[in-house]
DNA sequence: ATTACTAACCGGCGAGTAA
DNA sequence: TTTACTCGCCGGTTAGTAA
């Protein structure tokens, strides 16, 4: 699972290339990889047995190269990193749900709606779209988003929470997910809003796919 | 150096993306990472004590989330061995240089122009260009090229030791890296034959750059 | 100079268990 | 069920040193 030894592998790899062999000695190693003389050649004796190292004692100290079974480690490993950062996060798939949100609510005050002309540019239709979303791919689609708070407020009658807005767009039209504050901690559901009524504009019913984009 | 508890890292990526938390259990982690539930629960301890992760206990077992430290040494770890696998490879920089090397003298016999001939489709002018280059770019060089082997024989008189052989182009003109058998060791000057004498067809001289191409 | 063996030590591992 | 503490044990690390 974990790579064995893989500041070793690293160490030898970063100094000659995947394929070429290392001429170094055992305290050079040492000093490098903050252990002592005696645990680099224990431990590269190890690698030897296990096939991750050819392994050649000279004179002038030790030849290392890497073999097929650590290179083709190096490249798993590498392959799953890859994976972790290339994900497509510029769209974000979610599925229109009609579970009622409690940002419907607050679009529908005229408080917030005016804010929401003010910093999102869009005055909201009254009311929000609803999408299931995978949470890790939400997390990750709003990594890279501008985070647009609208910060509480309060009139004399009550207090309002702050709201988190990110512009996104669906189909071209330009809309934010919006989080309250109160609801902020990580829910699969998330609450959209836009000049129009997406539901009738874009003909969607419940179980429609909408991508969301930045 | 070596990034620490990695395992536990990628484990935590792979399962709920870079950016989501990850709600788990110790012993679910155990299993998976084949150590004690007691380990993983400590490991998660220190992780969080440097700031690798953050940690909240729940009723239903451990939240998990990567922290930017953790993000980023995943992301170092992985330009690394990008900039490892990603080297340009179909290329090789050679300097011209006079040295006296061996395989002008094999090049030089009836026996092995008619070899090569043969093998490499190509009569060879009676002489090598030696070229001095990177080792591990060589290595990495050779690595993906077919390895053509002129075997050994015998006449009456002699042995004839075998050579490797590996096809390249300089300026379009086919051409072939030549490693005598008594040369295996790895040395940063190689030979090349080609059906012409390279040096005044291509205008070379000695310091003169050379760029072989697969 | 090297590598690498031996032996003492020290720290991580995990069984048991508390909360 | 959880997490995570204590503690005994085992194994990796390193000082000393041989080759």
């Amino acid at each position: 699972m974990g790579v064995e030894h893989l500041d070793y592998l690293i160490e030898i790899a970063e100094n000659n290339g995947l394929f070429a062999s290392y001429q170094t000695t055992t305290s050079q190693l040492s000093k490098k990889l903050s252990t002592s003389q005696q645990t680099v050649s224990r431990n590269l004796i190890e690698m030897e047995n296990q096939g991750l190292i050819e392994r050649k004692v000279n004179l002038n100290g030790i030849e290392l190269k890497l073999t097929k079974k650590s290179i083709q480690l190096l490249e798993n490993l590498n392959k799953r990193l890859n994976s972790l950062f290339n994900r497509k996060s510029s769209v974000l798939k979610g599925i229109v749900t009609s579970g009622i949100g409690e940002g419907r609510y607050y679009v529908s005050l005229p408080q917030y709606q005016k804010k929401f002309k003010e910093l999102l540019g869009l005055l909201p239709f009254a009311g929000t779209l609803n999408l299931k979303v995978n949470l890790s791919d939400l997390a990750q689609f709003i990594h890279n988003l501008e985070n647009i708070e609208i910060p509480s407020f309060s009139t004399k009658e009550r207090t309002f929470g702050s709201i988190t807005c990110y512009k996104v767009k669906i189909k071209n039209i330009d809309a934010a997910i919006i989080m309250p504050e109160r609801t902020r901690h990580e829910k699969d559901i998330i609450e959209i809003i836009a000049p129009f009524y997406l539901r009738s504009k874009l003909h969607l019913k419940d179980n429609s796919e909408v991508l969301l984009e930045k």
